[in-house]
DNA sequence: TGGTATGCTACATTCGATTGCGTCATAGGC
DNA sequence: GCCTATGACGCAATCGAATGTAGCATACCA
């Protein structure tokens, strides 16, 4: 309290009335009044006021604990500083600061250059059931090493740019993880080139993309085990449904799986008549009519691959309405093994997408790009098949 | 390139040479080096280096275009400024920004007390499916507004300061929604009423939160109509299975179906034998659970309302598996409608949660709050029943 | 030709935290 | 008693954009 008068006498007043003109030379002004104000034990640098209803800023700590605004810098960064501090003084600092509720603004931290500690997330069709799964691991591992994460969204074309501007106009990220493929919107990955902070691709399939780490499943291992499992059940007739998110278009994961589906059915000389291939929206209803379809062919498959769970789902529902017996009739596997797939009916023969170990390794690589070097990570994770129940014997095979 | 040279003999020296103590009179030094160097067409101000590699600030487009840093900053603001700048002008800067792909830092924004155009989303347990169609519905309410969306976490108690520190500490949001019920997170609900930025609480239950605006959903209207609907098909032994997120205990939208069926009930003056009200996790496997332990009791319901369609899920699965016909033997509905629930086998009965409608609300509630007023705004919704293939007449009608 | 109005642009400060460098003070050595 | 070493800290510039105010320049008026 006494010292709220000392504190216009001295440092504030000095500051105001001389300007910053006065470079060195600090002469009478100062010392003097340091002489005569005895501890000053407050107040120094410029706004010296507090600032009621404001949230406080270093300075306020500084004046509070009577040091100045650096010393408390100093002291709550942490850092190993050459510039020791008196045990006492850094209590008596972190007391104040702790006392006054402060916390430390982000946006001028990222100003100065220091790392913001944001993860751009950029997701496209996060109504995709098998985001959330991803969302939470990565969001998880993030928050693990004290990151935290901005969501950015790709869902249509239109939106690309903004949804992607969006996030990197936000660019105070210090990594992008680019999550499921996003490579048919051309303006963003262009937007992605200029930025200089690290991007890494998840789920957007195996091919290297230059700039950037992919973090990716092994599609064609994943697909051939389904594969095998069929074959060793005694199917021969073995239909397709691949998803496509757009119209038609077939990108990244799910272009891979149709083509590791059709190179290992040509391998093996399985027959495949007209039809037995087909495309479909990757959602619930375009699983349903797929297998609606098939089901309609005059030569039906007795086994069919959906390239996607969510397909599966949704034909494993078209085919109880329409009293088909799977897998007594049919027999129906997926991919991604989403948490629904334990408790379909029947539950979902399907391949196990190690979620969490891969979105770990996508923010570890996120991360670390950003601290040390310039590596690209190319890393390929080779999924497990889970056999359920929607997979059975051959119907033809008792022939 | 011959500017280049005129360069360091005009502004950019004089600054260096004379510092900042020279307040006003800018005398001979200026204007005699403007008057030489014929059109100093560039480099006024501080740092006037061009720095290769890095994203270009402001003061480089100035340099660029030779004009001064605040003028390209009013030109790119677009703001109605009181002072007019040449249309001429005005299009060399904006035409030279396109060019050097100028992006302005939200950073040195968001410092000067702009708005961040940030919104922190703060989800509990974001795997459960419900909330990604929020988290869709939400994000793109948010962008189609400008704003965008940061993602917080609450996953397990332990983690509810971290998380909520996370999204705070990024307090450059400028508002932030609370998605699902975070009121058992003490410190959370504490910390963010520290925050001057406004708080909306989305799917929190239908009570007023001192200082938080409120969106909810009518759970005693969706509640009354499932056993309204359940009532007209002759079910009189209803069971009830409400989901509790973390170890038993009822929480927001939760608790309040719960009590809602309770009170319903009673009014009606229903038999509700022991065990007929259960409580589960919000799990798959928690419906699975409730369904089979229903199943067992001596007297078995006739109808089951599950409080959320995760459990009501489950429990179809779980049905299915002990051979259970649905709805021949028991009927089952859920609550909230997910996608997934229009492809369940049977198709599930539910009460439709207008997901969009509401996010939106939360979202302009979160904006306006934070532009205008202090107003608080508690909005309830009634959801509407959707009948599907889950539920049906009760099998003991016929005796 | 001097003075004023008007149209534009430049300067300097501000936001809050970080950091290189400078400085004061005390202790110790001789 | 003076000088140096080192401990403990303060000063001020800096990051990039926004903005109030000062100031220049041309045109116009008398």
């Amino acid at each position: 309290m006494a010292a709220k008068s000392l504190k216009s006498s001295s440092a504030a007043s000095r500051r105001s009335r001389f300007g910053r003109g006065v470079t060195s030379p600090d002469v009478a002004g100062a010392n003097g009044a340091n002489g005569a104000g005895a501890k000053p034990a407050g107040e120094n640098g410029r706004g010296s006021t507090a600032r009621p209803g404001r949230t406080p800023r270093m300075q306020d700590i500084a004046d509070a604990a009577g040091v100045s605004q650096s010393t408390v810098s100093r002291v709550l960064t942490g850092a190993p500083n050459a510039i020791p501090i008196t045990p006492a003084t850094r209590e008596r600092i972190l007391e104040t600061a702790r006392q006054m509720h402060y916390r430390p603004n982000p946006l001028a931290r990222g100003l100065r250059g220091a790392r913001t500690m944001l993860l751009g997330v950029i997701v496209r069709e996060i109504t995709d059931p098998f985001f959330p799964g991803a969302i939470d691991a990565i969001s998880t591992e993030a928050t693990r090493r004290g990151y935290n994460v901005v969501l950015g969204h790709a869902h249509s074309r239109a939106d690309e740019a903004i949804a992607l501007r969006a996030v990197l106009e936000t660019r105070h990220c210090d990594a992008i993880l680019l999550v499921g493929d996003t490579s048919d919107q051309p303006r963003l990955m262009e937007d992605l080139r200029d930025t200089n902070s690290p991007v890494v691709g998840l789920w957007q399939g195996t091919a290297p993309v230059s700039g950037i780490s992919i973090i990716g499943v092994d599609n064609r291992f994943g697909i051939s085990g389904l594969m095998d499992h069929l074959l060793g059940l005694g199917h021969r007739k073995i239909a397709f449904v691949g998803g496509a998110f757009s119209e038609g278009r077939l990108i990244g994961d799910l272009g891979e799986r149709r083509s590791a589906f059709l190179q290992r059915s040509a391998d093996l000389h399985l027959e495949m008549p007209e039809g037995f291939v087909r495309d479909a929206r990757n959602t619930l209803a375009g699983g349903a009519g797929a297998l609606t379809a098939l089901m309609a062919l005059s030569e039906r498959p007795t086994a069919i691959v959906f390239s996607t769970d969510v397909l599966a789902i949704g034909a494993l529902h078209a085919a109880a309405e329409m009293g088909l017996d799977v897998p007594g009739e049919v027999s129906i596997v997926g991919f991604d093994d989403l948490p629904m797939a334990e408790y379909t009916t029947p539950a979902l023969t399907t391949v196990h997408m190690p979620i969490a170990e891969m979105a770990a390794a996508a923010v570890r690589a996120a991360i670390d790009e950003g601290e040390d070097s310039e590596v690209k990570v190319l890393e390929i994770i080779k999924p497990a098949i889970v056999i359920r129940r929607s997979s059975g014997p051959a119907p033809d095979r008792g022939r």
